[in-house]
DNA sequence: TGTACATCAGTGAACGCGCGTTCACTGATGTAC
DNA sequence: TGTACATCAGTGAACGCGCGTTCACTGATGTAC
């Protein structure tokens, strides 16, 4: 009892010291971050903060890792947000969309995970891999789903792997266990890019002095997709 | 004569200083620039710097401003690169070949220019602006007379603008000028977004690990977006 | 051709600053008897 | 119920460091006469 009020304590002021460190890099940028602020927001010493994390670069692990499983909670939230019957291609979309929202609401995150690497850090892979492919895995569910139930083919320039491309995918598919053919890999591999280059361009804001309402083409882009791959179903 | 000779070598120190910048930002990212480890690196002493550059951030200005006119000469010359009488599409696909090759031969600059900015500094948008649109120029040049002359039409998807995005187009070609079509920019800020997805995920090696060579997904990309331009026409 | 002079790229010391990390410590909290 | 004790979150001083920028200067170069 009393044992878990001082973890519950140490939990809260774990959290504290993430929550201002993201405030930290909201204001600085990513690069900018530093554990001296950070505590001066806190109205806390610097040493302080070595009582919950044994370094600033631990500190910042703990932060991608929040990232990634928000981006990927967020996203699935979204597919999951939906009645039970509704169909799958709806869920995929609501996963694209929930990739731009979340990106643009936890900007400075989104750029810890997919942005510039941070000057003498480096994230350990062990931790980042696994995280990273989360939000791929829940894409791969759902259009697989909506292929695979018959709501949705593949767009035909996606049926064919390039052949260079191909033993990567097999290999990956092998090591990972997916029943999902190669083919899908490949079409989402390059529907990422698509989504995640709006957004990288929205963020940085290189877009909004041309089209100035870049959420109206990432939505259109997506429908676009999603109506390709239905039309081709019939 | 002599006046040249200073204005020269002048000249070439401002060169090797910001090479040795460049360097610099490769080894530590754009953020990790710092005044004295470039000078460091020259064997010259930090305030001699001063000599040629009023402060750091005007030198990270001078960096951002040869890395927009680099990537569009880049741009530029491929297009140039093809013989007088080549197809419009061709010009295109080689400009588009080149913003990938040009941003992973220099990453760093890349980042400059369309990665986080720099913690404490910020571009003068005035300098910044006409440079960034000049890539954006060369692809509206290039497309827009393969449209014209008849090589290719917009794909059917594009040849509607949302009505949110339609103003905003409006008054850019109006304000610079442009005679092609809002379409054609709508459909080339789409496409822009695209590609430069696919190089940001690659600089950032995160389709590596999945499609192992990114540069045949990017070939693929752009050969299906030309074969959808050119199939609409007949 | 030789001397006096001006120019100016680059030096070295200094400024005030913030950084991550270590260390011995304090002092409140809560437990055990 | 009251006292002695252990725990441990947080402090404050200190470390060695690198930073951008300023300043008065030096000393080589090249010009003018």
């Amino acid at each position: 009892m009393v044992r878990t009020r001082k973890a519950q304590q140490f939990q809260q002021m774990t959290d504290e010291i993430k929550a201002a460190a993201r405030e930290e890099i909201r204001e600085r940028g990513t690069a900018g971050i530093s554990l001296r602020a950070l505590a001066r927001r806190l109205n806390i010493t610097a040493p302080a903060v070595y009582h919950y994390f044994p370094s600033l670069d631990d500190l910042i692990t703990a932060l991608l890792v929040d990232a990634f499983n928000a981006l990927a909670d967020a996203m699935q939230m979204a597919g999951e947000a939906l009645p039970p019957g509704a169909p799958e291609l709806d869920r995929a979309r609501a996963q694209v969309l929930a990739y731009r929202r979340w990106a643009l609401e936890h900007p400075e995150e989104f750029q810890l995970i997919y942005g510039n690497p941070i000057p003498g850090y480096s994230a350990p892979p062990e931790i980042t891999l696994p995280l990273a492919a989360r939000p791929f895995y829940l894409l791969l569910a759902s259009f697989g789903a909506a292929i695979q139930c018959g709501e949705a083919c593949l767009p035909p320039e996606y049926r064919q792997v390039p052949s260079e491309i191909q033993p990567y995918l097999e290999s990956l598919r092998a090591a990972r266990g997916f029943t999902q053919p190669v083919e899908l890999l490949y079409f989402l591999t390059a529907g990422w890019a698509r989504f995640h280059g709006m957004v990288m361009l929205e963020l940085f804001h290189h877009t909004q002095g041309v089209i100035g309402q870049p959420e109206v083409l990432y939505q259109r882009e997506l429908d676009n997709l999603i109506t390709s791959m239905r039309d081709q179903n019939e």
